[in-house]
DNA sequence: TTTAAATAGTTCGTGTTCTAATTAAATTAT
DNA sequence: ATAATTTAATTAGAACACGAACTATTTAAA
C-alpha cells in the first residue's frame, strides 16, 4: 500500500473515532458533539448569530440551522429574530440548556485529552506540528476551524 | 492556546478538507470518497466480501451496504450471493464501473497527493506514523488496533 | 425613488454514518 | 439431531453535513 493511502486509512480511523465518540455521548447525556459545540458558543455569547456559530466550529448555516432546529425542541435553546434587523436570529440557551451544559462532558473524548496530556511537551508539539502540516498540504489554513474547545475557561471569544 | 486545542483545531481543518474534496469529486466525476474508496477495493480484489470492505475503509458494515446500494443503482457494481456460503454477498465491478475508476482521481486531492509524494521517505513515514498514533490514542480501547501491522496492503489480505 | 445587489436564515435533496433490530445461514454444543 | 450461538448482510431510524434554491430584509446604485 501506498504511504498516502495508509495517512488516508490513518485518517478516516481518527475521523471515526470521532464520530463515535459524539454518538456516545448522545446516548449518555443527550447530547451530539455537535450539538454540545454550538450549546456552548450561545453560552460564551448569549444571542450569537446563527453565521456566527457556523464560522466558529467550521460548518455551514444549513447545517446549524439543523442543529438549532433539534436543540429548540429539546427545550435547550431558544431562537429570537433581532429587532434592530429583522434578518437575524439569535440563539440564547434555556434555564434548562445552561443546567444541562453546566454538566456535560467535553465535545472530545476525555480519554484522548488525559493521553496527550501526559506527553512531554515535545512529543505534543510534534503531534500537533504534524497535523497542522497535514492540513496545509491540504490548504485546509483558510478554513477558520477554531472549535469551541476552551470554552471551559471563561475568556470572551472575539 | 493549549496543545491540545491546537491539535483539535487542526484535526478538525483536516476533517472538513477530506469532506469538501468528497463533496468536489462528486460534482467532477459522480462519486464521493467513500464511494471511491468502496470502488477500489473491489477492483484490487474483486468478489470481495462487504465485511472485508468495511473492514479495510474503517466504517461499519451498514455504511459500506448503503454505499453499495448507491453504486449498485448507478450500475457500476454487482451484488452475488455466494454459493458456498449463502451469507455472502460478493461484490464486483461492472464494465462501466471498471471505465469509471480508470479515470477517477484519487480519494485524496491530487494537490495533497502531488506534495506528499515530494516528501522524503522517512518524512512520510512519520506524518503516517502521527496519524496512527493519534488514531490509536482515540480509540476506545476496545480495539486492539495495531496501527503499524495492521494496515497490512489491499491486494494481500484474504 | 425604484431597482439591483448583498445578507441572514431556512428548506430541500443527497449522501454519509452509526446503533439496534432483523433475516438468513453456518457452526457449535448438548 | 436438535438447540443455541455466531456470523453476514440488510433495514430502520437518527444525526450530521453540504450546496443550491428560496424568502425576507437591508443596503447600494441608477
Amino acid at each position: 500500500m501506498q504511504k498516502d493511502e495508509e495517512l488516508l486509512v490513518a485518517l478516516r480511523r481518527v475521523i471515526r473515532a470521532i464520530g463515535l465518540h459524539s454518538k456516545q455521548l448522545n446516548k449518555d447525556v443527550g447530547l451530539t458533539g455537535p450539538q454540545l459545540l454550538v450549546m456552548r458558543n450561545v453560552s460564551i455569547k448569549p444571542g450569537i448569530m446563527v453565521r456566527q456559530i457556523a464560522e466558529s466550529i467550521t460548518l455551514s448555516p444549513a447545517t446549524v440551522t439543523s442543529i438549532i432546529d433539534r436543540l429548540e425542541i429539546k427545550g435547550l435553546v431558544n431562537r429570537i429574530r433581532s429587532i434592530e434587523d429583522k434578518r437575524r436570529v439569535q440563539v440564547f440557551l434555556t434555564e434548562q440548556g445552561k443546567s444541562i451544559l453546566a454538566d456535560a462532558p467535553l465535545p472530545l473524548q476525555e480519554h484522548f485529552i488525559n493521553r496527550f496530556s501526559k506527553l512531554k511537551e515535545w512529543e505534543q508539539s510534534q503531534l500537533v506540528a504534524t497535523m497542522q502540516r497535514i492540513g496545509s498540504m491540504m490548504d485546509a489554513e483558510g478554513i477558520d476551524a477554531s472549535p469551541v474547545l476552551e470554552v471551559g475557561s471563561l475568556s470572551e471569544k472575539v
